[in-house]
DNA sequence: TCGAGTTATGATATAATATAACATTACCTG
DNA sequence: CAGGTAATGTTATATTATATCATAACTCGA
């Protein structure tokens, strides 16, 4: 656990990213221990996969890794897994991607229907994870108004991450 | 035009839904003129069927109602046409159900990346629009403060429509 | 008006993403 | 160990989207 929010803000370009796996699946341990859910040798390996880089991953890309080391992986092994891990509060789904990416704030209770923010760059691709209260707040006050009920928030804005914007100010892009 | 925002607040259930769709129609008129870009009798029919209720429509619900006016409607038929009107800010395209619905904003340039906050009905399915500059500061302002760089925000709310969390609190599944 | 360039549509094929349905295995628990 | 539940295996298919090449329509200046 340690330092609050191990995706946001970006991470730097050499950061040791062992850690960062080997700090997610130590949470996700911990977190279907307490929950009581299995986190079974197929389930972490997926997180793994997922966790291979702070950007966003495609499932089939996921499935191509895991066929490479797991005979007889096929879509639906990785769709459970993925959703397991959603449920979880382990991984978030981009929408706007169709892509699974880490969940990087550890101190969350799946059940308080964790949304969070995304920041994704469009240049390298890495994913920043925000969970702001102010932007749901500002969302949820203006939504009661009109008489909306919420109960969950998408929230994805692509942009340049700060390296990429310092950069190459419309460069070719860099891998994430 | 008239009355600034045709689609946010939801619609009352009895509301004369064919003004909704000639109204679309004849902004998508107007404004196509406007840029110098050609509004055809496909693209405009593919504009009405999306218009075909306040709800997002899938393309290949539009293709199914193309099909059965138009002989040799292919996917890519209607992925042009949808091209063309998100390009021009006639239609949004809603990321978490990969639907498209109309644009409710009819005072946007295409150019000024009008994003759009959509408020998702899970009862009805029918959305809201938002154009809360408030939400699109909000983020900007935190996404700014880590050095981030915004092209473009997806922003959408689930959760129960006023009439829909007014009635059933949690009852089997409305039309939109 | 001709014809060259451009824009729009037609047509075929296939890619990319996701789920349904049923079988089998593992594992727990009375 | 029987019976149930959870997890995974397996096959097939649904859903969403794009690539590619062909044809038609339109446009605008020579």
């Amino acid at each position: 656990m340690a330092d609050g929010n191990i995706l946001a803000p970006f991470q730097p370009k050499n950061h040791d990213h062992a850690k960062c796996v080997a700090e997610a699946i130590a949470i996700a341990e911990i977190r279907c221990a307490r929950d009581g859910r299995s986190f079974t040798p197929l389930r972490r390996r997926v997180l793994e996969l997922v966790w291979s880089s702070h950007g966003p991953v495609g499932a089939y890309g996921l499935l191509d890794a895991l066929r490479a080391e797991r005979r007889g992986a096929a879509p639906p092994t990785i769709y459970r897994a993925l959703d397991f891990l959603m449920g979880n509060g382990l991984i978030h789904r981009i929408e706007s991607l169709n892509a699974y990416v880490g969940c990087g704030s550890p101190d969350n209770h799946p059940e308080q229907h964790h949304g969070g923010q995304f920041l994704i760059c469009g240049d390298c691709g890495s994913v920043a994870e925000l969970d702001d209260p102010a932007i749901a707040r500002t969302i949820s006050t203006r939504a009661k108004a009109l008489g909306f009920h919420v109960e969950s928030q998408t929230i994805e804005v692509t942009g340049l991450c700060p390296r990429c914007a310092g950069t190459a100010e419309s460069g070719a892009r860099h891998a994430p």
